[in-house]
DNA sequence: ATTATCTATAGATCTATAGATAATGC
DNA sequence: ATTATCTATAGATCTATAGATAATGC
């Protein structure tokens, strides 16, 4: 019987829920993995509890809609870029190196995700208002990036393409990972001639990819092994 | 009232229903934008119907289910890709200007495409069975830009890259402007100090995104030019 | 007392069908 | 006659709330 659209009767505001904790997390979790299988507006919030090993109405009792879930995954997206970035900044070492780092991890890391990211920009692409935030961070994480670029150029390491246009499509290149990889259990695409042998590990993956993006933006390829090198050292001292 | 799963009473199977003509394209047309923006799960029968300018019961006279329009979709998704890449293979030419061709037409088209592919390769796999054909024809695409990159390595022109986990990546960069790249009135990233101008044109992004990929699987960087020109002449010839 | 959970259920909405009616083609 | 559409509606299911009850903390 939900009344009047925005109405909130039945939980007191002035009793607000944790932000966190054991059975929030769950819902979240949960959620997250069956939004990025099924999609969002075909996961009921009753497979949701289920899953989280509550009713319905506890499911409630933490967030006040579905909405609001997925508010709690849009706001987390970004940070793991964003927060990694930042510590390959204050490491210091050349633009080209940062970005090595930078795109290694990144498909690491989405490879391991349980959200979709793609599914969740769509999704926030349809309330802009209301995911502000996740906008916000994308945006910024961008320009960091295109600053990378422009700064690798600056110094003469980088040829000199378009960097905004660089920063889009190498953050949408380390998404798209998520498109084919999926974790064991689901449809893989495989090799033709031995099927069976069809997985790459997220490692794998992240060092090819960081190795074929440098190695189109780098003005001399040459320098690739020694940029990796380097990567690899500092990555080695987290 | 869905009486037992599957049965079919109310539209007679001795009188299938016509497989094209104007309202049931229009139908996948509506259906496919629809199901892009909001996704599959959140786009209802009536929002189909509606914007088809039909009843929803009429939507069922050319369609048993939601899951048959989406069946419709699904079945021509990968058709565009592996029509072009087969022209380009009748053409002829090297196997790096084949590649090149392919990217750049593979952006441009995606761009332009009203489907979110990811979205759609995501239901498909929920339902490996029903959309056979779509992995069919996917695994054949994969296997034909693998063979193009096994190619490459063969004749010297291209360095020796994991043609499979090439073969993957390109196909899922190429999708991956889709992420990103959205029509006029849908949110756009834009760059940081000119937000009027966020917009690149397709033709922009295939151009950039062949150029890189080729840039990076080139063994001699300095014949980039010479591939890009060969495809320019032979996509002219079109 | 407060916090966390449950059962029960209201009301909305959704998919799909039944059956009537209009439009078209022979 | 056949094809294409409509109105009306059944039954399922979904989101969200009300209100009861159990568990926890002071």
């Amino acid at each position: 019987m939900p009344p009047a659209k925005g109405s909130r009767i039945g939980r007191p505001r002035s009793n607000p829920r944790p932000l966190d904790g054991p059975p929030r997390d769950e819902v979240v979790k949960v959620a997250s993995r069956l939004f990025a299988s099924q999609g969002f507006g075909s996961t009921t919030m009753r497979q949701i509890a289920e899953q989280s090993g509550l009713s319905p109405s506890s499911v409630y009792y933490y967030f006040g809609s579905k909405d609001e879930i997925l508010e709690a995954i849009v706001a987390e997206v970004n940070r793991v870029s964003l927060d990694r970035l930042a510590a390959i900044n204050a490491d210091g070492g050349e633009p080209a190196v940062r970005l090595f780092r930078l795109i290694r991890f990144d498909v690491e890391v989405l490879c391991r995700l349980p959200y979709d990211i793609n599914e969740i920009s769509r999704l926030a692409a349809l309330q802009e208002e209301r995911f502000a935030t996740f906008w916000k961070e994308r945006q910024q994480l961008n320009d960091e990036v295109e600053e990378l670029v422009a700064a690798g150029i600056a110094d003469g390491s980088l040829l000199e393409v378009d960097p905004r246009l660089a920063a889009l499509s190498i953050l949408a290149d380390d998404e798209a990972v998520q498109n084919w990889f999926r974790p064991v259990g689901e449809h893989h695409l495989r090799g033709r001639d031995d099927p069976a042998t069809g997985d790459y590990a997220p490692e794998e993956i992240g060092e090819f990819l960081a190795t074929q993006t440098l190695g189109a933006l780098l003005r001399h390829r040459s320098s690739l092994a020694r940029v990796r090198r380097e990567a690899d050292r500092l990555d080695a001292a987290d």
